[in-house]
DNA sequence: TTATTTTTTGACCATGCGGCCAGAAAACAA
DNA sequence: TTGTTTTCTGGCCGCATGGTCAAAAAATAA
């Protein structure tokens, strides 16, 4: 892949997040996107597949800088309550500044379709992140910081409260993310304390 | 309003709800859900203002079914606990039993746009919901039931968790609601408590 | 410079949607 | 029965979208 490839395609991903984050899903047509990048639509059509691949491409190169970010912070934890603790509030901390990136993605979580017209991200996609979030509670649990109970429930209920604490800051930019998390670290870690 | 009007936006509406939660509201169309009850699609006009009224008269109808039965058993209870389970409990009880309404709710929630192309429902519109979820929390701070914390932060996760488990559901029809609304009721009785 | 390949343009197309409407049909009234 | 209002039909329209394409322009190679 040329240069000219990449700087191009990464000038038309950050243009998308802009207009994602400022105008929604329903406005963000690639002819606004072109515009807003100042080139022609057919640009964007030649420099991906289809809207489809760039889209997953705008999830895939946030999705990285979080995980790199949460992954390095979870290094140090070697208890099931740090980690939880570090997970939730190093993901808030890098949201917090980058508010854009947040409303991006959300309206592609919440819009994108595929052929069918289901939903290209949603609770059938999560399996993995459910895993992930199983794993640190199951670790608690081996090691006796955390009772017993169901972690598929556990987990769900984790990832969607932290997914309705960024939305409901994304409808109110005053609310104070950082508070926020320590609450919900505070009610996991009661939720599954012994 | 006449008898036949009445009736036939009745079956429009339980047209649309069989559709929606069948394919999807991205192919739900006005065409779609005249075809599925076996009426010619200027009917859906003739009958509603626009295919908006009719999404959010779906909406109204549902919940103000479901508002009923969990008004109805809150009444016997007298204690925050009593209350958070009964809340809990009692809507996933319902929503067992009414599936494509259920459905049908959910792919209006996540889908439905105003003129903008803002979604119609979602954090914005929740103030009312986390207000009468606050109130439960307050009261049970009050009674000396439950410890202090944000009322705000646990009403948006006490929502989101109750959502997310209908989601789930949703994609998983073997799941048993029952046992993750109890789960549920456990995690959140144990997070509040003092 | 000339030839070749890569990149960009902007008009064009097919598609699917919600809504509209003239006229037919049905229900109702006199 | 006849006239009037309500209800229904099905084709049509405007609109916006994502994607395509021939031709132009720019970059690169010979």
């Amino acid at each position: 892949m040329s240069f000219i490839e990449e700087a191009r395609r990464a000038q038309i991903i950050a243009s998308a997040i802009e207009v994602l984050a400022s105008v929604g899903f329903a406005k963000a047509s690639l002819a606004a996107i072109a515009k807003h990048a100042g080139i022609s639509k057919g640009v964007i059509s030649y420099h991906f597949a289809g809207k489809d691949e760039l889209m997953e491409e705008i999830v895939t190169q946030i999705y990285t800088k979080i995980a790199e970010r949460v992954i390095a912070r979870l290094e140090g934890q070697d208890t099931a309550v740090g980690m939880l603790r570090t997970y939730i509030l190093s993901v808030a901390e890098h949201m917090r500044d980058h508010r854009t990136q947040l409303l991006a993605l959300g309206e592609i979580f919440h819009n994108l379709r595929d052929a069918e017209g289901k939903p290209r991200y949603g609770a059938h996609t999560n399996e993995e992140l459910y895993q992930g979030i199983e794993h640190i509670y199951r670790f608690g649990q081996s090691t006796g910081e955390f009772r017993a109970f169901d972690l598929r429930v556990m987990a769900i209920t984790h990832s969607s409260a932290v997914d309705a604490m960024f939305a409901y800051w994304a409808v109110t930019p005053d609310h104070d993310l950082d508070a926020h998390a320590r609450e919900l670290a505070d009610f996991f870690e009661r939720a599954a304390a012994k």
